[in-house]
DNA sequence: GCAAAAGTGTTGGAAATACACCCATGT
DNA sequence: ACATGGGTGTATTTCCAACACTTTTGC
């Protein structure tokens, strides 16, 4: 106990050394780098801005830029996207974070990534510099810095977690047919589902609310809008124990 | 076009711009901290230190430290668990990163959590500077800093993971037996599981060999040792498609 | 009336759960 | 002999997957 409390003087740092050693030593770019999905056509889509960077003025890249010193982590995500593309009120989640020392080359910059799900109707984009818009998200290739990484953990992110919670639903208008929702996971998932198996699951969940409305101006037979119902989805969701693997 | 083409060019930086933001204005401490976790006499446990800060002394803490410039984010969780516990052939594997601009009393610091399982047999400590020792899970509190929700999450991260890849296996020895496989789940997901239907479970994923063994030294009839088979897991693991929430 | 998508049930198989008795070993 | 946990099987239920025809609307 003697010789480890020994040691543990030999190593004691006070905060003035702390201080100093963020401060004058370890000078760690830190970035946050948004992951901004979207749904339209009945295509997943990603929201792409052309580099800031003089040497990646070609290539497309994600919505990021260095936090402030004074700024929460994940108050830096909100204000990019707000400054980047003027979006508002939208969930962002994090990621993960990317460190490889050569990830940037401005010197050594760490970037956590963020994403989130958007409903493009509903949050029009509010400035169009740096040419951002919406692509494809399986035309994706080639971005700037390390962002087709960083592209393609969040989809595969994304992918699964919007299979383990609603997720989906923010990027549909509120009201939608059921068709849509399909839709939508087809192309999250890029995979087919049977249509019955499709309704018969989400009916039985018991989270959808029938408006009592339909489609309008549809070249066939409109199909009925649902709101999804948050609450009863608080309620229901599934505690979820037992290996599966 | 032409607009859009304007406002690129003035918001353009060149890579001098970058560094200079980096090494002079924004100075952000970058450090990560390993959650480790153990399982010992049929409990779930934890590795945690003194803290190395005066301020913190009488609290625990995690192991952590900052990362250095030259050094992948990655690299620095390795050498931080080698030096503060001589532990080497861990695998680490990132949680979460926790940014809030006064979580560290010594300025601005960001942590980036990494989290483990070992085998405690088979990782002898080969510190103990600090008091470094492991902790019964379920009687971790107050620990210096942040590292209470960074303890909480990263646990909660390993019961999830853990349902969905066979990563418990890392913290036993390799022979075990099915009842210390169960206790090592139940002690995880802090529930019961029925006997009978973990083993018709666990042998009908054909992920176990027996390898002829039975324990020695048991005060009652001895159980078969099995070993993990890690091959087997590859080829038969399943994918993941369908809603589930 | 035709094209296009909406809406709807049943069945078989697989997996999860619940549950109780005998067996092998150390003391 | 007894205490302790090891080992085993079956019946029931629940969930998932596969699958085809009729209905409603716009044109």
């Amino acid at each position: 106990m003697q010789s480890s409390r020994s040691m543990l003087l030999k190593n004691i740092k006070t905060l003035k050394v702390i201080r100093s050693e963020v401060e004058n030593i370890n000078h760690i770019g830190l970035s946050v780098d948004c992951v901004i999905f979207g749904f339209d056509e009945n295509k997943l889509k990603v929201l792409l801005m052309r580099s800031d960077l003089e040497k990646f003025q070609c290539k497309w890249s994600l919505l990021g830029d260095l936090v402030k010193p004074d700024e929460d982590l994940d108050a830096a995500a909100y204000r990019i996207l707000k400054q980047r593309a003027g979006l508002d009120d939208v969930y962002l989640e994090q990621v993960y974070t990317f460190g490889k020392t050569n990830r940037h080359p401005g010197g050594r910059v760490v970037t956590v990534a963020y994403c989130s799900l958007i409903n493009i109707q509903h949050h029009k984009l509010k400035t169009l510099a740096n040419e951002l818009h919406w692509h494809d998200v399986d035309s994706v290739n080639d971005l700037a810095f390390d962002h087709k990484r960083i592209f393609d953990l969040s989809l595969q992110r994304l992918q699964k977690r919007v299979q383990e919670h609603p997720l989906g639903f923010s990027l549909l208008p509120s009201k939608f047919s059921l068709r849509e929702l399909q839709n939508l996971y087809e192309a999250i998932l890029s995979i087919k589902l049977d249509r019955r198996n499709f309704r018969k699951k989400l009916f039985s969940m018991e989270i959808l609310t029938d408006i009592d409305e339909i489609e309008k101006n549809v070249p066939h037979r409109p199909g009925k809008l649902y709101k999804f119902d948050y609450d009863k989805y608080e309620r229901k969701k599934k505690k979820w124990t037992g290996i599966d693997f």
